[in-house]
RNA sequence: GGCGGUGUAGCUUAGUUGGCUAGAGCGUCCGGUUCAUACCCGGAAGGUCGGUGGUUCGACUCCACUCGCCGCUACCA
């Protein structure tokens, strides 16, 4: 009988630096499952990669003085040794750089060419001179310039687009299927997104070279979205060596980080659609761990680097925490604390303590040999029920992405598991040689029980089932199949336990956070409130580039003085825009600018910033703008005042 | 501004189509136990299920309004 397919896919990350606890987290997910469907019989395909193209990475080899290839080949070495760490199973890793991605890209891109979804802006490029900007016909108003006002003219612009409006109504329709995009929150912002109009996607850049060259045009590399989505086909072989692609395409599911959801659940399902292919099963959005914002987390300290933890506490701790602590969909807040404790109260003492404590009792009370089971008594039909009615409801989760309900499952067992103990009694049964078989039964039954918590948790953490079976004596392949987790009593009488080091130490919490505050700052961090990642998100899809040089002439063109904020107020019609009144010498303007989200108008006033002077006035939503307030864009997303000692009204240059 | 999500014990949360005395884990307090990694087991305290009003014999679950947080989206000269 042939074996039941599943292909799961990460996304493919962007080697720009090392990989922090984020990527890892998505990572270690897809790995669960993937070893979860493995377990249960399923032929797995697990893929992850790089993305390894774009400004932004030649730009940063440029500035370390080396080829991009050198850069990125260096990075990737690190993301494929911390896969190795954490014991990563993938089937496949893709980079975008390889030949074999580049020459099916070229290939899939001809196809949608051929198919006529794939034009050259100057097609319907709309062009307003005076703007400098670039319009699709659903951004005109009234078929004029929508900032200036002014008729719009049909320019050749060097850039292909992608016609993703075309398949609007089929993406709608898709995005409305039940299964296809989870958790549902993220399927009603997309349809909401969608139904917004869809523009057509600009998929090649001139401006750069660092990427797969347009096949009809050599000026021309092809941009992003085209080029990383397609790692899911092109690592399968598509279109010239399909064989791989034919037994595991369409994936069973992406899994990617909630940012991301809409180039998975829009423009990837299109692109599918022009070529005429066969659309993913299922896109799940997971949340971030984040860290805690603001003063809090520099107190705490969190290291964060993911091989610092495994160094200290263990692979399968790690991978426990991620997917117990945290609800899979939803953001989740990382410290230190937080995962010792879990650690601890889990890990240490629930089950750790469990295999210690069976494998000491069986050797001091049957001397290390797994003993015989005739005499059953009050408290084993609930022991038996419990631990052999997980698998099915693990399943059930497993199937829902809910790995934290899974895990909990599986610990039900580990505390039912401590409870028999207590309610058995071994220590007195011992005492009384006439109960010695009613003993006997009873580590028995707890070794049994942990021998199918072992098998239930060698998706997530497979290195402590091994250790498990080696400590009750338990030869792979007997009683570790994912069947032999429905059945009570495939441990063999008379095998031979032997204790081993503690499965989880236990950790001095207090001590413990002392030594990790003090490793502060050698991770790579990320603070609850920072958007950063989001931001590099937009940035590189909304294509911000490194401006062209100019003259000094060009730059005489523009004149900026010093003004004095003296009133403030928001904007009635506009979330995001505060409207300034700014004395400037002799003058005063009205000014909007777009910071409602960082500053109140109570910030604003009595500041004397930089402004752009000679800025055409324009309308924002009704307020007239005479110029713009100078920000500094901040690392962490926020935008900063560009504040002077000087008058107002001065020239600055 | 538009659309959507969410708000349940100190913390993290489960609650499918309305019937519960609203569950669980962590933390806290009390008790038990000693096989075990000072662990484990039991018990208790702690919730007007964001607020108000409505439908209903009955609402955490449905409806309206309202407040808080979050996301997507428009405006960001």
């Amino acid at each position: 009988m042939e074996k039941k397919k599943f292909y799961i896919t990460t996304p493919i990350y962007y080697p720009s630096s090392n990989l922090h606890i984020g990527h890892t987290y998505c990572t270690v997910a897809a790995d669960a499952m993937a070893r979860f469907k493995r377990l249960q019989g399923y032929d797995v395909m697990f893929l992850t990669g790089t993305d390894e193209h774009g400004q932004k990475l030649q730009r940063i080899a440029e500035q370390n003085n080396v080829t991009p290839i050198e850069y990125i080949d260096r990075i990737v070495d690190g993301v494929k040794e911390l896969w190795k760490t954490m014991e990563i199973s993938y089937d496949d890793f893709i980079r975008t750089t390889e030949d074999r991605h580049v020459k099916r890209v070229q290939k899939i891109f001809m196809k949608l060419y051929e198919k006529g979804d794939i034009y050259k802006s100057s097609y319907e490029g709309l062009y307003c001179t005076p703007c400098e900007s670039f319009w699709t016909e659903t951004q005109l108003v009234d078929g004029k310039c929508p900032d200036c006002g002014r008729p719009v003219e049909k320019m050749k612009e060097e850039a292909y687009f992608f016609k993703l409006s075309k398949y609007q109504d089929r993406i709608l329709e898709l995005l409305e299927t039940p299964g296809f995009l989870e958790p549902e929150a993220r399927k009603n912002e997309m349809i909401n997104f969608v139904k917004q109009g869809l523009d057509d996607l600009c998929i090649s850049r001139s401006t750069f070279d660092w990427g797969i060259p347009v096949p009809i045009d050599e000026k021309h590399v092809i941009y992003v979205w085209l080029d990383a989505l397609t790692n899911y086909i092109t690592a399968l072989g598509y279109p010239d060596e399909p064989e791989k692609y034919e037994k595991y395409w369409p994936a069973d599911i992406h899994l990617v980080g909630k940012e991301i959801v809409r180039f998975h659940s829009i423009i990837w399902p299109a692109m599918l659609m022009s070529a005429e292919l066969p659309l993913p099963k299922k896109i799940f959005g997971h949340g971030w761990i984040l860290l805690e914002g603001g003063k809090m987390s520099k107190s705490r300290g969190n290291v964060v680097d993911p091989v610092v933890l495994i160094n200290k506490y263990g692979v399968d701790a790690l991978k426990y925490f991620l997917l117990r602590e945290y609800s899979f969909g939803n953001d989740g807040v990382f410290t230190n604390e937080v995962l010792l404790n879990r650690l601890n109260s889990d890990l240490a003492n629930d089950l750790g303590n469990l295999v210690s404590r069976t494998v000491s009792m069986i050797e001091k009370y049957d001397g290390g040999v797994i003993p015989n089971h005739d005499v059953t008594g009050e408290f084993d039909d609930d022991l038996i029920a419990v631990a052999t009615g997980a698998s099915a409801r693990v399943e059930a989760y497993m199937d829902k992405m809910n790995y934290s309900a899974a895990l909990d499952e599986i610990w039900a067992i580990v505390r039912r598991t401590n409870k028999y103990i207590d309610e058995t009694t071994p220590w007195i049964l011992a005492k009384n040689e006439a109960d010695k078989g009613r003993l006997d039964t009873v580590m028995y039954n707890l070794a049994e029980a942990i021998r199918i918590i072992s098998v239930l948790i060698l998706p997530f953490m497979h290195h402590t089932s091994r250790e498990i079976w080696k400590q009750l004596g338990i030869p792979e392949g007997e009683g570790t199949g994912w069947k032999d987790t429905f059945t009570f009593g495939l441990i063999k009488t008379g095998t031979r336990v032997e204790k081993g080091p503690a499965l989880f130490p236990r950790i001095d919490i207090e001590k413990e956070l002392a030594v990790l505050m003090s490793m502060e700052g050698t991770g790579n961090e990320k603070k609850a409130d920072d958007k950063s990642d989001k931001k590099e998100e937009k940035k590189e899809t909304s294509a911000e580039e490194p401006k062209a040089e100019i003259t000094i002439d060009d730059f005489d063109k523009i004149e900026l003085k010093t003004g004095k904020i003296l009133e403030c107020k928001k904007h009635p019609k506009a979330d995001k825009l505060l409207i300034s009144q700014v004395k400037m010498g002799d003058e005063v303007r009205q000014i909007v600018s777009g910071v409602a989200k960082f500053y109140t108008p109570e910030d604003m006033v009595g500041r004397t910033v930089t402004v752009v002077a000679n800025l055409k006035p324009v309308k924002l939503r009704g307020e007239m703008s005479q110029g713009m307030i100078l920000f500094a864009d901040d690392a962490d997303g926020s935008l900063k005042f560009v504040t002077t000692d000087a008058a107002d009204g001065c020239t600055v240059k």
